[in-house]
DNA sequence: ATATACTTTCAGAAATTACTGAAACTTCAG
DNA sequence: CTGAAGTTTCAGTAATTTCTGAAAGTATAT
């Protein structure tokens, strides 16, 4: 597996954003290489075009299962295990907003549960729990938002999608459709 | 300033989430600490509530003021600058997805845009250039998606939060909509 | 001008996070 | 059962990121 310049570029970048999107440098580029690749990898082929370790391939493979971004493979005859990057980039999409979400906002959402059944001591404390009520409805209705955006088909995401700068409208339009009905 | 245990808990929670959200642990800190206060407070009195050195309390202000998520007042008769978090937490929200989408999606837009205007040299790219062209215009999508989010009014983002469950009716609806008239 | 009260900068220390590679483990064919 | 081919683990090291604090900078009142 040697990767040609375009695909080393592409590669490399994606380990750079990697750290951003919330896996480290490593599992973004093993992913990147396995997305742009038609056919599986065995670890060892990734460790070489990657120019890391063994030991960091095998760890990182296990993370990227974990999130179901990545399916083994076996080839018959071979003792190897081989790998491939797992459904439509629209899914990988999904898995990585999901993982973020439970990272990013369960536990504060969960803290902040915890603190709005708190009676407030002072007036300070009434403030900011006003202020924490706030925060935590927001949290809410983004977590709610993208539980159901998750459940909408691909074609009604895809719908959705084009809407684009068609949102504001839609909302008019329900407005009306209700008044209509 | 003294925190009391439920101000401090929040604080110390925002602080860790604050490296997942894209700012370091007391930036975290001192922009929960600052939510949560109702009157504005100084850069020393911030550095002494959370046992933080007067330097790291400098810069992470600029970062913060930098993100318009906090405002600087002076309080007559008084040389000290005093800080306030700005706005409504929709708003900060806001700020933070847009920096994350500069961060995080933007770079990698652009870099794709260049690769996809490379010709594929062999089969192998072509592939890799079919996969990258599906990323691409998630990417687009999303992006654009989040702009017009953005551009919504607090009202009609409200009631698109309100809806929660039902865009996919919505969905429906707007198709019903179309046919009747 | 100078003293004072405050803020900012930045080199280096500390803390955190990621990576390596050798050793332990697993699996399977003969 | 043995050894070959493969995988995983993890202690130690390397790289990166964050934080400190002392020095330099700025603004104001007198």
């Amino acid at each position: 597996m040697n990767m040609t310049p375009m695909i080393e570029s592409f590669v490399m970048h994606f380990g750079e954003m990697g750290s951003r999107w919330g896996f480290n440098r490593t599992v973004g580029q093993m992913y990147a290489l396995l997305v742009v690749c038609e056919e599986p990898l065995s670890a060892n082929e990734i460790a070489e075009a990657l120019n890391i370790s063994r030991g960091n391939v095998s760890m990182g493979l296990k993370e990227l299962q974990s999130w179901r971004l990545v399916q083994m493979h076996h080839v018959p005859g071979d003792r190897k295990d081989y790998f491939k990057a797992l459904g439509s980039i629209w899914d990988m999409a999904n898995k990585v907003f999901e993982q973020r979400r439970k990272r990013e906002m369960d536990p504060t959402l969960s803290l902040l549960r915890d603190i709005l059944l708190d009676k407030p001591a002072n007036e300070q404390e009434k403030y900011a729990q006003s202020r924490l009520q706030e925060i935590h409805d927001l949290l809410e209705n983004i977590t709610q938002w993208s539980e159901e955006l998750q459940r909408l088909s691909p074609e009604k995401m895809a719908a959705l999608m084009k809407l684009g700068s068609g949102v504001g409208k839609v909302l008019d339009m329900k407005d009306k459709f209700l008044k209509s009905s």
